[in-house]
DNA sequence: TAGATTGTTAATCGATTAACAATC
DNA sequence: TAGATTGTTAATCGATTAACAATC
């Protein structure tokens, strides 16, 4: 999609915040809304809020402000999930095994198609459904399946040359909860690095520098 | 501690990748760098890094460029990893299992010294060498423990007000890993929340956005 | 109609980058 | 000494906020 202008990387980080904002006074009854109730439930300013909606077009009314309902399914269409996307998860052990119970993909229309593993005892199992694969067998299996997005959680020391792999096969997205930074230098995919430590670690800098 | 200038957020998110990149360079055995590697290395600035570091100190020397073990200590002091952090995680479905397993919290002088859960069958249990203990005996197990971090990992429904408990206790931080964005208006701690839908939507939003 | 609230333009603020004197 | 590279100051760039005409 193409927008009048160029859209700034913290606009982005936004979105999910309008989102679950936006499904929560759904959740409540609520139909309408405007850029201040917003803003002061974010924490923002309504400039704020209007500027960043109004970059990817005009969803409200003067006088009237934001129809809820509407709004919603404009910022997921703007997230993309109106799209059905498919997912894999490479490696099941405890991170891999937390993303496939953790999260409610089917609500924002993803589908976590298989699982894959080197270890013989969850080969063959299943976990919250999805069936767990023999690893030495990806490569055909992803001939045969369109994946847009892989959940790597495999140990840090095979995180690169598994990335270098899914790239090979074309993987679209890797969302990398390895503890490795995969700089995009060498992949042609679209990268999201989740790394624990880096949370903790900015965590423990405001705990230690409060006000 | 106070330095010269307010540190800016955006500081603060890229000490951790100094320190990572710190970390590897010193695993190679190097002795200095040089802002100029570094930047490149982490696709930034030479500008950039010498702003950040000397934010908190004068680190380097001219001609040389900085001293990998110096840096390396500095940086973590900045972050408060010279001072030992102890954890508890409350909560241990497969998100709470996943944050005992997953990070090796020794290495950055954190200790998890227990983890509290509601569900009979994981009561007296260890995971990871933390043992399990019922819930119901939190608060006289604060009350005789000092914790600095809470990881809160329970279901969403519970999240707020066991977030409130919690600061009740006076628990310093809150390592928030329920889909429920805590807010600290009535919360008198630090609390840093991950939420994953977040990170997937945004991945998302690039995946169908490519250049 | 009057009041409210948008989308947009202009003003402000802050963060990044560039330049360079200091000096190892 | 000459070359390299810092820390810092100034210049640029971008993001946030404020203001307001348009209009529901």
């Amino acid at each position: 999609m193409k927008y009048k202008t160029p859209i700034s990387h913290n606009t982005i980080l936004r979105l999910p915040r309008y989102l679950h904002l936006l499904e929560e006074m759904q959740g409540r009854g609520q139909e309408r809304t405007s850029s201040t109730e917003m803003a002061i439930a974010l924490g923002m300013t309504p400039s704020q809020v209007r500027q960043d909606l109004a970059a990817f077009g005009n969803y409200g009314a003067q006088g009237y402000g934001y129809n809820i309902p509407v709004l919603l399914q404009e910022v997921k269409k703007i997230l993309g999930l109106h799209i059905r996307h498919t997912i894999a998860v490479v490696g099941t052990g405890c991170i891999g095994r937390a993303m496939l119970e953790h999260l409610d993909y089917e609500s924002y229309n993803y589908k976590v198609l298989a699982a894959f593993d080197v270890r013989e005892d969850v080969i063959g199992t299943e976990i919250n459904g999805v069936p767990v694969y023999d690893a030495a067998g990806m490569e055909a299996w992803f001939a045969d399946h369109d994946v847009d997005i892989c959940i790597l959680a495999v140990p840090a020391e095979k995180a690169r040359s598994v990335a270098k792999q899914l790239s090979r096969y074309g993987m679209p997205a890797i969302w990398n909860f390895t503890n490795v930074d995969l700089t995009q230098k060498d992949m042609h995919c679209v990268v999201q690095n989740v790394d624990f430590r880096n949370s903790l670690f900015t965590l423990t800098y405001y705990l230690e520098n409060k006000t």
